[in-house]
DNA sequence: CGCAACTCAGAGATCGCTCTCTGAGGATCT
DNA sequence: AGATCCTCAGAGAGCGATCTCTGAGTTGCG
């Protein structure tokens, strides 16, 4: 049997085609008995709109693209991912969009780029775990709303719509801690110097120190992992082994410099406290508990998709910054 | 600036809009001295067919959803979703269809159905990890091409496509090796029994057995966790402590087996053999090296989408099983 | 050389919906 | 009470492609 169309609900409710899809699109304009006979009849066919005919004749799609970059082998490694993902896809499917998952893979942004330009959605939301340059530069060329998730670092990213967490504020939050903890010697292990995030937080952690006349020397470099945390925080204990504080940029390395500190004898927090970022699952199941800078993750996908509907709706939008807040266990 | 329309490009090529619509679409009956003007005149004008307009005039939106539950995000499902996912994005790509992820919440199947019956898609491959009968249920009314990765269990799901490995083979694979080391009294550790990936792989197991005139009493049952595979094993020493193999389900509940018959005092395979299932990373990690039973999982996703493309097409299909093969490592 | 068969470009209808415009009918105001 | 305003349903024109049908030009064969 036929697919029915808007004419057939219209028929068999007995108005005009016009007031059928005016009731459908959800507009007020329309008589409370008419609405009602019209979502009967829709009911009674099993009635489902075309949307490449809405599309078409709407100019809007009623669907969101969350692009995700597939680098890993594993798309959706850990929560930084699925926990903004999950956001924007709640906030989405509130508004009745459409959310449309798009791996974009790093070597075929072509594929990306097609997509978006042949207007199959109305909008992205672009989530990348790291910052990916080519991937920014090659949607800067697309005409469409686009928010991304995480603050893109580049010549050509003023202006660009973002969401991010407060990664300075959330530095001082936790060299505030350290220093309201009274210690004096406060070591940072900080992240990729290219990405956004990383020097904010230690940017937030050098402002502090300097505010309350500490030295800020005592800094090495990881890449957010685990072992990289580990090497650094060899490092800095071989250069300032009367370091009484550390700040890591990721629980990950957190954890790492924990071990090195525990082979070293030391004991943490008595004899040097530990602060990480991220409040991931580690921090909480890492020995001790670790102390940590939580992002409101899933907010910022929440947030993230509110923007895109704004642009979408031809509202202008300004780049976000979520606050991010301090859970405070055993590590310091 | 407006978008270029098909008009337009017809124009600028000096041909008529058939044609052009004909050159775009890959057609071989036009003269080649048009087919090149028309590329021309696109790529001159940067034209991008509009999909809605295409769907709604072609009946076919070129777009392909692939559909994953959201709860398997869990980085421990890791593979058996990621590797169907690349293949079948894969085949999608290269057949010039556009691959639509879809994550399915079980509580929101509304969500899902919606979008499917909304012809976002011409078709789907569903990749469910874990049998989730409510999810094939809610499918099997939506009137779509859909093949699944994995064989549907339940009563409406005969007739339905699906691709699978072959696991009754598999559990054959693995038992024959066993049998071949000259193990007698051979156990096996089964999945849960609502799965037919599970049960079948216990038939080829028990089949092997009979047919070598071997006992089949030693069975206990786990759900593919580590943890379970532990206790299984400890059920099973408790009742057989004269075990000399053992056909584990999983990669996993293998693992836990060889931790349960280490504490035990057990060597393997010196006194007691170890057989998993699926050959995942862990296989390769484990002390000593899992033998282990290979499925090709990316090459499931690439014959699911191969199969979904016929059915668009209007060709029929079967069930499709690929072949399991043995990976022998140190336990067997 | 004539007629049938074939190839292939163009005209026009169509897909199913939204949106603007028009105008009927009722409410409000002077 | 008449004029004006307002509300809201219906008519009709697209949106941008595809697809069928038509017919001009070629080719093949008797």
């Amino acid at each position: 049997m036929r697919k029915p169309t808007l004419v057939d609900v219209a028929r068999e409710a007995g108005v005009s085609r016009a007031t059928a899809s005016r009731v459908l699109a959800g507009a007020s304009t329309v008589d409370q008995s008419m609405v009602l006979a019209v979502r009967q009849a829709a009911a009674r066919l099993s009635y489902r709109t075309n949307v490449a005919a809405r599309s078409l004749a709407g100019g809007r799609t009623g669907a969101v693209a969350i692009v995700l970059a597939a680098g890993e082998l594993d798309p959706f490694s850990g929560s930084f991912v699925a926990a903004p993902l999950k956001g924007a896809t709640a906030t989405l499917l509130a508004a009745s969009q459409q959310p449309a998952l798009f791996l974009a893979d790093p070597s075929r942004l072509d594929t990306l780029v097609a997509y978006l330009a042949a207007q199959y959605v109305d909008g992205a939301v672009v989530i990348l775990q790291h910052e990916i340059s080519t991937i920014t530069q090659a949607l800067s060329a697309v005409d469409l709303p686009i928010v991304f998730v995480g603050r893109p670092m580049g010549e050509s990213t003023d202006g660009v719509p973002f969401v991010d967490s407060d990664n300075y504020a959330g530095g001082r939050l936790a060299a505030e801690r350290l220093v309201a903890l009274g210690r004096t010697r406060i070591g940072v292990i900080s992240g990729p110097v290219d990405m956004a995030a990383s020097s904010d937080r230690v940017r937030g952690w050098r402002d502090v120190l300097t505010e309350y006349g500490l030295g800020t020397r005592a800094v090495a470099r990881g890449d957010f992992t685990m072992a990289s945390g580990s090497a650094a925080m060899a490092r800095l204990l071989s250069r300032h082994p009367d370091l009484d504080a550390v700040f890591a940029g990721s629980d990950l390395m957190a954890v790492g410099a924990m071990r090195v500190l525990e082979a070293s004898g030391r004991i943490v927090p008595d004899d040097i406290a530990l602060v990480g970022f991220d409040d991931t699952v580690v921090a909480a199941t890492s020995e001790p508990p670790l102390t940590s800078v939580r992002q409101p993750l899933e907010q910022m996908g929440r947030v993230a998709a509110e923007l895109v509907l704004d642009l979408v709706a031809g509202r202008s939008v300004r780049p976000h910054w979520l606050d991010t807040t301090l859970v405070i266990r055993d590590s310091a």
